[in-house]
DNA sequence: GCCGTTTTCGGCCCGACTGTTTTCAGTCG
């Protein structure tokens, strides 16, 4: 069983936990923790690159005691260390410290009074009266907890960015309409635009005496206010969504922002930064002493600690603090930068639309190209287009060409790879267009390597511009497929052709990690909407917030080159 | 368990809210 970041990651996690039962020193615990956060956010894989013989990197967090543990972790699958806390904290304890109001003390309690350690026994303590017998167990935490194990089966996913944005919006609109409210910013993990969210964290920045936690907790779509205290409070909306609301001074608004969106390693690399020079940093602002010497804004912020403002999106601490120490940070793409579309569908296959609908949709949404791709014959449920369907296609938009001022549509395909790594269409066929888009539809299950050889042989085929959709996921509906990205985004380059971020909010794929890879080695990517209507260009927002994760600029990014240099990019590819 | 322009020892991010208890521990983010 091969073992992966995410199964070392688990196992820290898991250590930390049974520590923290035990009451182990809190900052031991927090080392695990840490480590374990460091590795799951690692893009590359510790255990191949062990396997090849190669040393550890050196990751922040992780010394000499922790490296022995991955290598230990990697070789043998097994760690002696967690098999031997696991036989000391009985099992299951560590399942109940993911309840409400429960901690590590709290769990213990209860396992030496009432011998509790599954959620089944603390269900029947609860029916039975006897939570309420022991010390420090009163009756509110008794309905959190009753509630919570009720809960437990319909706990809320985590939501796509998309469909949190339709929370959060109109929950931004209406805080900001309350008197006194100065500013309201969604923080959190939708600021940094994480592909999907957990929960939504809103800052205000509020004149005293202003209502503004009242008319939060009022809100029409609450159910549940959980929370409430003078400046902040947390509701569970009626959809079972989490809201955190935190209202602060005016001039505290930058800093309560900085800590609100996180990431928890990247303020606590700021913290660590602050301190070193002497100041302190919280969310009410910088202070040296007692004096406060900035908080307004966020740039106010970074400022005070030597730091160019880092976007939302990089602060993961993912090498951003050191990139803004040099002075590195690049300069993120922004939507007004595209200024084409390269993967769409009409009516012809599986789209709603007409082609000249789609491009007058198009140059509304701000562009100037687009390219009709659509679904190739072996994709027979979307009606894909077979040799003489395509070129009768290509001369219709050579006829709607001629029709269009301020917009160029340009002929392409989205081809199916098929499973033994040939193309759907023939070589002359593909040809005649200006770009091909290659995607994977079928075979999801075949092995990392032949997966990987299967997209390999694809991208040798003579015309063969762009890879859509590189992995095949659908955000918590469908899993990638196994590849390896490494070896596909280096073949790319070595190919001269490129990779397409795909900004439907359900596939945001090539990830943020991968966009970051393909900078590196400098490909392309193509933020592509996969526009199956008129309405589907307002997705390309979200493209350019999952490449803005991947650290990508507008040099970056196929599609934001004026339409002659990206024919003459194309040109190469075909 | 990690880490080092103050350190190889002695620190380690910081504050709000709740519940239960009479002044604060525990949890949470």
């Amino acid at each position: 069983m091969a073992v992966h970041n995410r199964d070392i990651a688990a196992a820290f996690e898991e250590m930390a936990d049974l520590l923290d039962i035990q009451g182990a020193n809190p900052f031991r615990i927090r080392a695990y923790r840490n480590a374990a956060r460091a590795i799951d956010e690692l893009s590359i894989d510790l255990a191949s690159l062990l396997a090849k013989g190669e040393e550890l990197p050196r990751i922040p967090g992780i010394g000499a005691d922790l490296a022995g543990k991955i290598r230990e972790l990697c070789a043998k699958g097994r760690l002696k260390a967690l098999a031997s806390l696991r036989r000391q904290v009985p099992p299951g304890l560590s399942d109940l410290l993911k309840l409400p109001a429960l901690g590590p003390k709290r769990v213990q309690t209860l396992y030496r009074k009432l011998g509790i350690h599954t959620s089944a026994q603390l269900r029947r303590a609860i029916h039975d009266g006897r939570l309420r017998s022991v010390a420090g167990f009163g009756p509110a935490i008794e309905a959190q907890l009753s509630a919570a194990l009720a809960a437990a089966k319909e706990r809320p996913e985590r939501l796509k960015l998309a469909v949190a944005a339709q929370y959060a919006e109109p929950l931004r609109a209406y805080l900001a309409a309350v008197p006194g409210v100065v500013a309201v910013e969604v923080a959190g993990s939708y600021r940094r635009a994480r592909e999907t969210v957990g929960d939504i964290d809103i800052v205000v920045a509020a004149r005293s005496g202003s209502p503004v936690i009242e008319r939060f907790a009022g809100y029409e779509e609450v159910a549940q206010v959980m929370a409430q205290g003078p400046t902040r409070a947390s509701v569970a909306l009626r959809s079972g969504l989490q809201v955190d609301l935190r209202s602060v001074e005016p001039d505290s608004f930058g800093a309560a922002l900085v800590y609100f969106t996180g990431s928890k390693a990247h303020n606590i690399a700021l913290r660590r930064i602050a301190q070193g020079r002497g100041l302190k940093i919280n969310e009410y602002g910088v202070f040296e002493g007692v004096r406060r010497i900035a908080g307004k804004t966020e740039a106010d912020v970074y400022r005070t600690i030597g730091l160019p403002c880092i976007p939302p999106e990089l602060r993961e601490d993912w090498g951003e603090i050191e990139a803004a120490r040099a002075n590195k940070l690049p300069d993120l793409i922004e939507q007004s930068a595209l200024k084409g579309d390269l993967h769409l569908h009409t009516r012809a296959t599986d789209g709603h639309d007409t082609i000249a609908a789609m491009a007058e949709a198009a140059r509304a949404a701000g562009l100037s190209y687009v390219a009709v791709t659509e679904h190739s014959k072996h994709l027979a449920m979307a009606h894909g287009l077979d040799p003489k369907r395509l070129m009768a296609q290509a001369d219709e938009i050579d006829r709607i060409n001629t029709t269009l001022s301020g917009m160029t549509i340009l002929k392409g395909i989205e081809v199916d790879i098929l499973e033994d790594g040939s193309l759907d269409l023939p070589d002359d066929v593909l040809g005649r267009l200006d770009l091909v888009v290659a995607a994977v539809h079928s075979g999801f299950h075949l092995s990392r390597e032949k997966q990987t050889a299967r997209i390999l042989k694809a991208m040798e085929r003579p015309h063969f511009s762009i890879l859509a959709h590189p992995s095949g996921r659908l955000i918590s509906e469908r899993e990638p497929y196994d590849v390896d990205m490494a070896r596909i985004i280096h073949a790319a380059r070595e190919r001269g052709c490129f990779l397409e971020l795909n900004a439907h909010p359900a596939r945001l794929d090539l990830l943020d990690i991968h966009c970051r890879k393909a900078k590196e080695e400098g490909v392309l990517v193509a933020i592509s909407s996969d526009a199956h209507s008129v309405g589907e260009f307002a997705n390309l927002k979200f493209g350019v917030l999952q490449a803005r994760r991947g650290w990508l600029a507008k040099e970056d990014v196929l599609n934001a080159r004026p339409l002659a240099e990206l024919r003459r990019l194309l040109k190469k590819t075909m």
